[in-house]
DNA sequence: TTTGCCGGGAA
DNA sequence: TTCCCGGCAAA
């Protein structure tokens, strides 16, 4: 029976979990429990089979082991009989291991995030630093974060699964985001300020510090939620990027101004009065700009194409007929003296807005109006 | 390098 | 007349 066999060797994962706690690579010493202990064992040694002797097939059994301990436990995500899950999961496993754990493209390597040997293996170059291995993503098991989250470890495809935004990513970008997410708590008690590691921790903070209650977490009635809030240190989400626009602090930040804008925020009495786009657009950029270069790390082109399409809407919801450069390029003209007829005796001075080329793209050309598509003077977007 | 489009030519 | 494109100039 492979499931006895499987439960012989829980033994070894018991002396796993022993050597890592020697090894000193999980310094939290707060009272977790050992089943959770034995998970995060689980998940190490999951993530680095290649770092010891690649003996795969007992490398294998490790993981359906560990497997079938977690589904043994009382994660409640898992609905199905644990045999069968033990045999789903092992399968998945297996094909990491064909594809090789040296290969650092692999998919398989979601677990290399997790492994506590991973600054002397040879292998990972994507390995991120070790301090923010096994502590970084504790916030996440707190079950008051959120309905789906179960204490079951990141690494359960059955969670991944469930968690439907990081099907929204390419493969890697989950894997990138778990790593290099550090949450806090921070209170928002009046001149408190306090951050604590843990959501229970800032609950009990606020529960006994600021709300004078002694009870335990479970005679709570979840008021504490609304006194403290989440930090994020160097995320990779882009929704978190987009939504945390607002506390960005373009001083901090020094973005780019131009010397005729003005500084953002700097109380300007009406400075939509002229032209609004020249003034608002930018400045909303700036925050954008300036958030991207807080999150150096961020997923770029998820950024950039959050970025585009913001700076699209932008330009063009105010006027359907006219777009931004052709209204700045004319309040321009006004503000300034008449431009005097240097081209004017050479070739036709060049629009400033933008053509069925520009707007609709080489790929839609068929959208051209007829004089663009013969390479004439635009019919349809004429200055 | 990209874009707008004039000038010219083919069908 | 319709359609296409070389090539120039501006951005």
């Amino acid at each position: 029976n492979r499931l006895s066999s499987v439960l012989e060797k829980l033994p070894s994962f018991v002396v796993m979990t022993e050597e890592l706690k020697r090894l000193g690579r999980d310094p939290d010493t707060r009272s977790v429990s050992l089943l959770e202990q034995k998970r995060k064992v689980v998940s190490s040694s999951i993530d680095v089979p290649h770092s010891r002797r690649s003996e795969e097939e007992v490398d294998m059994d490790k993981v359906t082991a560990a497997m079938v301990l977690t589904s043994l436990s009382t994660s409640p995500l898992v609905r199905s009989p644990p045999v069968k899950v033990s045999e789903g999961l092992c399968g998945s496993w297996k094909d990491n291991g064909s594809a090789g754990p040296f290969t650092p493209s692999s998919n398989s390597s979601s677990g290399g995030y997790w492994s506590w040997s991973a600054p002397s293996d040879q292998s990972n170059p994507s390995t991120p630093s070790p301090p923010l291995s096994a502590d970084s993503f504790k916030p996440f098991r707190v079950p008051t974060l959120g309905p789906g989250q179960g204490p079951t470890g990141l690494e359960d495809p059955s969670l991944e699964e469930q968690d439907g935004s990081s099907l929204l990513f390419d493969e890697p970008i989950p894997r990138k985001r778990k790593n290099s997410m550090k949450v806090m708590f921070k209170c928002l008690w009046k001149n408190c300020g306090k951050v604590l590691s843990t959501s229970a921790g800032i609950q009990r903070h606020i529960r006994t510090i600021h709300l004078g209650r002694n009870c335990d977490s479970d005679c709570s009635d979840g008021e504490e939620d609304f006194y403290y809030t989440e930090i994020k240190l160097n995320t990779d989400s882009v929704a978190d990027g987009l939504s945390s626009l607002s506390p960005v602090s373009p001083s901090v930040l020094s973005p780019p101004v131009p010397p005729s804008a003005p500084l953002p925020g700097a109380g300007h009495s009406d400075p939509l009065r002229h032209h609004p786009l020249s003034r608002s657009a930018p400045s909303a950029l700036y925050l954008i700009h300036a958030d991207h270069a807080y999150q150096a790390t961020a997923p770029v082109h998820s950024i950039y194409s959050k970025l585009t399409f913001l700076c699209f809407i932008l330009q063009m919801s105010p006027s359907k007929s006219q777009s931004f450069g052709e209204q700045r390029s004319q309040t321009i003209a006004v503000l300034s003296s008449p431009p005097r007829a240097t081209t004017a005796l050479s070739r036709k001075v060049r629009g400033e807005g933008k053509k069925c080329r520009k707007v609709y793209g080489m790929e839609n050309r068929d959208m051209w109006c007829t004089a663009c598509r013969w390479k004439k003077a635009c019919q349809r977007f004429t200055d």
